[in-house]
DNA sequence: GGCGTGTATACTGCATGCAGCATGCACGCA
DNA sequence: TGCGTGCATGCTGCATGCAGTATACACGCC
């Protein structure tokens, strides 16, 4: 394995969208180049090309002549997305049905014990995060490289939002629910009803965050 | 209307992502900064900047320290992203159905129509430009800005591809015939049929490419 | 002769300087 | 007093210079 590679760039993009994420650069906010290249202790160059790159990811809109400003989402935006990531994850829990190893099924099964745990002493950081992985991991064991981008790609827009979601207790307990519908389905390789499940997901997602809005 | 605003890095964009699909800048081909600055008349910065975006849209890997090269796709990449597109696309041929104003399905059969006079004097390249033109009308017509975004970012990748397959007149004929019940079932109104045939559209365009990979 | 090492070249990565444009404020005129 | 215009300021957009590193070739050693 080779050694990680730290491309100022790239680590100028993970912690810009960290920020974005984080809500420490708010939507509609303004990105200040030269002020936010002395935050993070790089030159222009790089913050530039970083905020490229974000743009494309459609994290950021870039303004001619007026940089770069935090991307802001309407509720209908969110729902558009939500609809996607719900076909998306149908697709792709179709195929990794059919496709993954048992040994890639177990280590879902791992991410979501260990989810379940941070469930039950109400860690929601770390409950968030192993949320998102399992997601991506579906999409992996798809074996569909493309489907993983297309999904990470919309799921990094929302993930601010979605962090926002699940305040409440019952909220929290339906989605942990599904999830555990979730596994199971995978574990059985019923794809049919990880695709129902999944879709369903999306929708409850969305009614858990509309009111967010 | 605001009048066109053409920052560097944009037009750069275009232009660079125009020579890959045109094969001026081959699968696999090293990008030089210096020498391709000089040939579109730009410094090194824009065409750094536009380096990124096209990386973040999967057209230009970039290894470190040693620039950007042209990403060059497997048969399996090009199969997987064709099962997207028809994931996606039957989703947008649903919804479009449900959402099109009567003037926008019009405006899809002005596409066609012209698309089929280019067909019957065998203009390739108009025709290819047409035929993306419609894909991309159904996206639109789906009123979800999220799904549209995502289309168009797996059909700017695979656009060299397919540009290169209907070569042989029967495999032309067949994917006109493809287009002919789409626009008939979009017009119906038939959101099923639509999806349906949309999903066989990429099926049958995996058969009309996959010989030449 | 083949393989490993050293060195030279040249390309990428980043910093910085300069020019052009957007924005806000002040002043003048109605 | 209100609106329009001109100017100053500060930011973005781009060019260029410099340092670090990958690569290729040549030389030496086994």
């Amino acid at each position: 394995m080779p050694i990680a590679r730290h491309s100022l760039h790239d680590e100028v993009v993970t912690r810009v969208r960290d920020m974005i994420i984080e809500g420490t650069l708010a939507p509609g906010a303004r990105i200040h180049e030269g002020q936010l290249g002395v935050t993070l202790g790089v030159s222009r160059t790089p913050l530039r090309e970083a905020l490229k790159f974000l743009a494309s990811e459609g994290l950021v809109d870039l303004v001619a002549s007026r940089g770069a400003v935090v991307r802001s989402f309407t509720p209908k935006d969110v729902r558009d997305m939500l609809d996607v990531l719900a076909t998306l994850e149908a697709f792709a829990g179709r195929l990794a049905c059919r496709e993954a190893t048992d040994g890639e099924i177990a280590e879902v099964r791992g991410l979501h014990d260990r989810m379940k745990e941070r469930y039950a002493v109400r860690d929601r950081l770390e409950y968030f995060k192993l949320n998102q992985q399992i997601h991506s991991a579906i999409q992996r064991l798809s074996g569909n490289a493309a489907l993983e981008a297309a999904h990470a790609s919309i799921q990094s827009r929302l993930k601010r939002i979605r962090y926002i979601g699940n305040q409440e207790p019952q909220k929290w307990q339906d989605a942990m629910d599904e999830h555990e519908t979730m596994i199971r389905s995978l574990e059985a390789r019923d794809g049919e009803a990880l695709a129902q499940v999944l879709t369903l997901h999306m929708e409850r997602t969305w009614d858990r965050v509309k009111a967010t809005l």
